[in-house]
DNA sequence: GAGGTCCGGGCAATCGATTGCGCCGGTAGA
DNA sequence: TCTACCGGCGCAATCGATTGCCCGGACCTC
């Protein structure tokens, strides 16, 4: 817990020169013999410059903030990985946060980042909240990167390619023979979910395929939704043939369910899922998935943020590469 | 973004002033009307006092490191939730960190604390660190607090009751006539692979069942893994009617490994696993799980740091409360 | 010999909040 | 009238690191 005070007394100089030669400062006149003893010195006391002298000065706390509405969801893990990663490389932390929806969270974001704890936030919205209750929860002048949403002029936004994703899901489906093909979707004012639901409804009008209304079963992200939705698959007058899902949780809540009514997988009926997690590769069947570039996500993201507040503009990106990706397993089959 | 000093003029009046009003500095002695001006200046000034400021001044910087081996684990998620809590309660923030294996991970865990970013870190051990490594990791000075493994003496300690979790999932077997039961343990060395272990065979003794070696898979804690061991287990000469999966993740990869290898889960084995995470629930069969308190975990583990920061002695604690729970799903069976 | 230049370094302000101590004016008690 | 005390508030140091500016001496040049 040497301070550059100390530093500077066993080299016999001022807090000034030591500075100067720890940070690297060439245009410094400093003696290579003096610079050494400062260096000597502060090796010898394990010097390690306070970071919080440092973010007083700068004004910068060099700490990213991440939103998420759930951590245990295995999507955020994986985009996680990535936000971290790009962090290191800029010498930044990453600071967890958790929002509540407004009033509560309102003006939280405004203080997280006025009281200096964070420099700016990624925040992945959560569902059941809409753009005015986001603006109010975003503050004026607080830097934010949204997650798998927009909300174009108040903050940037970095979101996967779900229409590619749910296309290249859907035409594998028809590639396969099948013609009557659901689709389990998000809840309906997702950004995500819309743009997954328009890459199935792009694809199978294509195809020339006609959609029927129960067909689509908007349900949500997780497990449960997914066993939920299959009964109303299930009753379906004329009962689909292949399901697209929209998220690797609730395909395995709705495999699950299939199974548990006799509706084999994929002999009775193909499942094709976007994302791809360990739990997809996991199961059984494993499950066909569109993989999706979530790390790359994660990372894109937090440099949008970190590239902002060195000046740059905010962005509103589309990750694109790697390119979604089908990985087939067992979940599907021809007609 | 005001400042104090924006404050105190707004008002009036000096930065001391308006310090003490704020703070809510009883012993100062200043008019009700000052206080009244100088708290109407703050709110008008949307004042949210500096946290590097204080960082500074107060040589804390609220907030702990959270290091963990890997994210993308559903276990670790349930147990930030309660990390997440335990610190909000206590107005700190949560790091999260990453460390690797010395070399290059030697004395980054003193850097942390020493560069003042965070006070104090919780651990989740890495499986393949061992207590030489681990010691390296940390520095002489920084409070640590590991969770789910033991270093007495150079850190804290929080575990979960694993010997009465792998206890009561053994015994849950026993109970349904199994006489030969099998156990995919974790890894060797780690620490709470071994304590569940022993629970798996201090029940078996105490059932006065035997335990022949060859149904004692030493894997890992992963998917992959409790795949891996599953032919193991099957060839063995007198092969287990049921098994005791430490942890869920393997679990969920031995139950599929056996669905392809045309052992039905329960009707040819029954599988019982210690956690309970949503995918125990959600996979066909249900797993009957032991469900440990997770989320319990990480907050007594937060709670253990935060008090030592406030002067108490660092503990190891052993989280019993609440007591581990059968949760009897699908995959067992009577014999 | 006077003035200029370069070298090697130190002084002190700054970032924002906190806090021990001291200052000033007024009132009460002696 | 003088002292003591108290209410109300400001001064300035402090937490560490950074950085613009200045200073003293050596050396050089005209």
């Amino acid at each position: 817990m040497a301070t550059l005070q100390d530093v500077a007394d066993a080299a016999g100089v001022s807090r000034s020169v030591a500075s100067r030669v720890l940070t690297g400062d060439t245009r410094a006149r400093v003696s290579e013999a003096t610079r050494t003893r400062v260096r000597d010195a502060a090796e010898a006391l394990q010097y390690v410059p306070s970071h919080r002298a440092r973010a007083l000065r700068f004004r910068r706390s060099g700490a990213v903030g991440l939103i998420v509405p759930d951590v245990t969801n295995a999507v955020f893990a994986d985009m996680l990985g990535g936000v971290q990663d790009r962090a290191r490389e800029a010498g930044m932390s990453v600071l967890l946060g958790q929002v509540d929806p407004p009033p509560s969270g309102h003006g939280r974001l405004r203080e997280l980042v006025a009281a200096g704890r964070v420099d700016g936030v990624l925040l992945q919205r959560r569902e059941d909240l809409d753009d005015a209750a986001l603006a109010q929860v975003l503050g004026d002048d607080v830097p934010v990167v949204l997650i798998n949403s927009r909300l174009p002029g108040r903050a940037g936004s970095v979101v996967l390619d779900d229409v590619a994703g749910a296309r290249l899901a859907t035409r594998h489906l028809v590639e396969l023979g099948h013609e009557r093909i659901g689709h389990l979707a998000g809840v309906p004012h997702h950004d995500t979910a819309v743009r997954r639901h328009q890459g199935y409804l792009e694809t199978m009008a294509e195809a020339g395929l006609t959609v029927a209304p129960e067909w689509v079963v908007r349900a949500g992200w997780e497990a449960a939704a997914g066993a939920a939705a299959v009964p109303l698959i299930l009753s379906a007058p004329r009962r689909p043939t292949a399901l697209v899902v929209s998220s690797v949780n609730a395909a395995v809540g709705a495999v699950s369910a299939l199974g548990r009514a006799g509706v084999r997988v994929p002999e009775d009926m193909s499942v094709v899922t976007v994302l791809d997690t360990w739990v997809a590769q996991a199961w059984n069947p494993a499950l066909t998935t569109v993989r999706l570039p979530l790390r790359e996500l994660g990372r894109t993201a937090c440099g949008v943020l970190i590239e902002h507040l060195g000046g740059t503009p905010l962005r509103d990106l589309v990750v694109a590469d790697p390119a979604p990706r089908l990985v087939l397993r067992e979940s599907t089959r021809a007609l």
